[in-house]
DNA sequence: TATCTGACGATAG
DNA sequence: CCTATCGCCAGAT
């Protein structure tokens, strides 16, 4: 059924994410076929595993609530700045 | 089949 | 900038 090829979409396309490159749950969404089901993304996200999922964040650049430490840990290693809980889109004044 | 849940998103206060 | 609320979607029970 649909949904079924959304969410075997959105696991290809968390695989193919590469490092250094960050989207967000409703790009995902769209991406697999699906916009404005970012939280169906989570959904799948949380239940799936060996996927990428650091390198997905919310809307507004918030990391994964209740995972922050790990999440900002991977970011950081792909060279991305953490500033809280957030993913910093631009190094300005500090 | 009905109802609840949640790693979201946008808007309002 | 932060919290609260509503709307949306797929999965689980």
């Amino acid at each position: 059924m649909a949904a079924d090829d959304f969410s075997r979409r959105v696991y290809a396309v968390v695989r193919s994410l590469e490092p250094g490159d960050l989207v967000s749950y409703g790009d995902v969404a769209a991406q697999a076929g699906r916009p404005g089901a970012a939280r169906a993304v989570g959904r799948l996200m949380a239940g799936s595993d060996g996927l990428p999922w650091w390198r997905v964040v919310t809307s507004t650049g918030r990391l994964v609530p209740g995972l922050e430490r790990e999440h900002a840990a991977h970011l950081e290693s792909e060279g991305f700045t953490i500033r809280g809980n957030r993913v910093v889109p631009d190094d300005r004044v500090s």
